[in-house]
DNA sequence: CAAGCTTTTAGAATGATTCTAATTCGTGGT
DNA sequence: ACCACGAATTAGAATCATTCTAAAAGCTTG
């Protein structure tokens, strides 16, 4: 009931997760199906609804739990937003460009090819009224790479607890 | 004792603010001082910290409110993060690409002359081991530009609010 | 069926940001 | 000097996504 390339992808999933050591559980493996089914990108309380479906009793922590090993095992792609819930994408789980809707929320995938220059006006390709852009890199720096606890933050490593 | 080109940049966004209609209070002053002395790409707490030094009682509200100002008249870029505090770049308040460190945090601008490509690899050139990037649009999708009211996700018509 | 694991849960805790209502400040007019 | 009035600022509460905690429930193997 996914199709082809999405049946592909919740196998991949799941083996990750196998990988790993995990159970694939009911719930879980409606987790992966709700987030895999929709193009929306959904958030975590959307994933939420769509799981307590068919498991009532469902809580918010074990999609929280069970995101965050598909963010382990790199089968979900983040796309964070500080004054809205975080969006997630199981289709392509690697960084991809997207295009934001800053009405409605709306998040799309924007098609590679049509983009050479991330400075390239992409207005008239995508009907969007573009207001700003976000190209930025993260990893470790330098001064990170040799002594990994040297500049934390924080006491918690870095990973942006939150 | 900001340099030249600060200097200017101080000019503009005093000129933006008055244009808007507010006052430039000696906390505002000092505000914009202190986000622009810095190359850090200051969270608002750091802000806050920079003008207690000078006027101990202010508040934080007072850091929030102004840098709303700023981003209503286009002075400020936010650099924003789910997980942890956003960053503010007063210098050079237009989209850029920045380099982010997971470990210690730090915010850094990259040259765009050494961008072309945005999927190019710029481990090299960074020293930065890069683990994902982020390249996304923001707008007004095509539905939402004639209607803007019609598929507002929320009481407040869309402006993400927390 | 019991031990020992993983999974799941409800609810509390956290932390950045926004909101609210009250107070203070500053300026022009007298 | 004094007052009135709008703008600026304040403390603290409220909000909300996310994380944490401790307990309960479920499996699985012997």
């Amino acid at each position: 009931m996914l199709g082809e390339v999405l049946e592909a992808r919740l196998g991949e999933m799941k083996a990750a997760l196998a990988e790993r050591g995990v159970a694939i559980t009911p719930r879980r493996q409606r987790l992966l199906e709700v987030l895999l089914a929709s193009d929306r990108h959904p958030s975590v309380s959307e994933i939420h609804e769509g799981v307590k479906r068919y498991y009532p009793g469902t809580s918010l922590a074990t999609i929280y739990n069970t995101i965050e090993l598909l963010k382990e095992t790199d089968q979900v792609l983040e796309i964070e937003f500080s004054g809205a819930s975080n969006r997630y994408d199981g289709r392509i789980p690697k960084s991809h460009p997207h295009l934001v809707c800053e009405v409605c929320e709306k998040v799309e995938d924007l098609d590679i090819g049509e983009l050479k220059d991330p400075f390239e006006d992409i207005s008239s390709s995508t009907g969007y009224r573009i207001l700003r852009r976000r190209v930025d890199y993260y990893g470790v720096c330098p001064d990170c790479q040799g002594n990994p606890l040297a500049s934390a933050p924080s006491e918690n490593g870095g990973k942006s607890g939150k």
